[in-house]
DNA sequence: AAGTGTGAACTTTTTCACAGCT
DNA sequence: AGCTGTGAAAAAGTTCACACTT
């Protein structure tokens, strides 16, 4: 599948990497250096090419990194070249925000349907996305293709893992309150929730004073 | 500060541990051994025992863990046994999500002011959160300990940055589409779009034909 | 002259394996 | 007898430093 698996970190680094670059073009700077672009991304210039390496040879040098071709190349590697289609597992206050809102159409993530177990929520429709009932996944996984699973469940998200898992889905994001995990090596579960990331602060608060 | 340092990745395990003891503790189970609680964590029990002891020596020899009182030593070491005060920049749609609903007020984090640069928004109220223009930031920074703030401007979301790093908060919680970074220590800025997690599983969905 | 790409050195993290406590 | 806590070994990740290309 691959020489060498790109490491954990290099890749959320990389997902960085194309944000920032992302920004740069819209600055219209077309050369950047990998001193230059690492200083916008918090990391050293040694770590930067190191991690573009897993990529491929995208510089020049004695000149740099064209940030259109850059970005280009990051895209294509990270799979964000293409469009996804998603559904949805759960209709929490959440789950309902990411049915209305553009951010993830605009990078490429296109939810088709969500599903709950609800009987009131179920014909619901939001943003043109209509609510299922949990049981008809398997009609509407026949019809379309389903890349990714979202898990916005307040209760019991492992009833809609399990569902996705048992029709043949293998990214799911589940982005309820308890952390879920697999066996199973050819899914990929990512979890995530606010407090993550607020933990962390809470954290460095507590130790800075 | 410390003896040693707790490393990136164990912080964020032990994240995960709370999250699942709090589940575990639902579902109430009192005791519970390293090697049952890393399968519900995704990790090896080596792993995590070696985690907690960054925290301290939190089992029994020969039985295990409580899970009461495991989750109580979490929750002392990460800063979450008591509430932080937050701020809000930029009333985006996921600002405005944020500041209506109650899952971070669940979790021990209060927002207590909103901020805004356009005009229109200055004064509206959510949840009984107040939309201030920002060049009045000092004002309320006088009257409120500001723990954490939070940006989630769509635009520009390095003058909400700049305004707070001003006003002495030294926590941030970046939701903008652009990551942002401080060379000062003191300061820690988290990063995080949902994007982050979907890419990574746009990756594994690209190289797992 | 400037800046990439990368082996080699170094550092950190993870896993092993077992002594020691209950 | 069972399971934790932890040094020591192994693996992985980061930084250095420079040969090489434009």
């Amino acid at each position: 599948m691959k020489v060498k698996d790109t490491p954990e970190n290099t890749l959320e680094r990389l997902i960085i990497y194309l944000k920032v670059l992302e920004a740069l073009e819209k600055k219209k700077i077309d050369f950047i250096s990998s001193e230059d672009l690492a200083k916008n991304c918090g990391v050293n210039s040694a770590q930067l090419r190191k991690d573009l390496s897993f990529v491929g040879s995208l510089g020049t040098k004695g000149v740099g990194y064209s940030v259109k071709s850059l970005k280009f190349s990051l895209k294509n590697f990270l799979g964000r070249a293409q469009e996804w289609n998603l559904i949805l597992g759960g209709l929490s206050p959440l789950g309902i925000f990411l049915l209305q809102d553009k951010i993830l159409q605009k990078e490429g993530f296109y939810f088709l349907a969500a599903f709950d177990t609800k009987e009131e929520n179920i014909g619901k429709i939001y943003n043109g996305i209509i609510v299922y009932n949990l049981n008809q996944l398997p009609q509407v996984v026949n019809v379309i293709k389903v890349d990714i699973g979202v898990i916005t469940a307040e209760e019991n998200p492992e009833i809609f893992l399990e569902a996705f898992i048992n029709q043949g889905i293998k990214a799911i994001l589940n982005l309820s309150k308890v952390p879920l995990f697999v066996e199973n090596q050819e899914i990929k579960i990512e979890n995530f929730s606010f407090s993550m990331p607020l933990t962390k602060l809470s954290y460095f608060l507590k130790n800075s004073l």
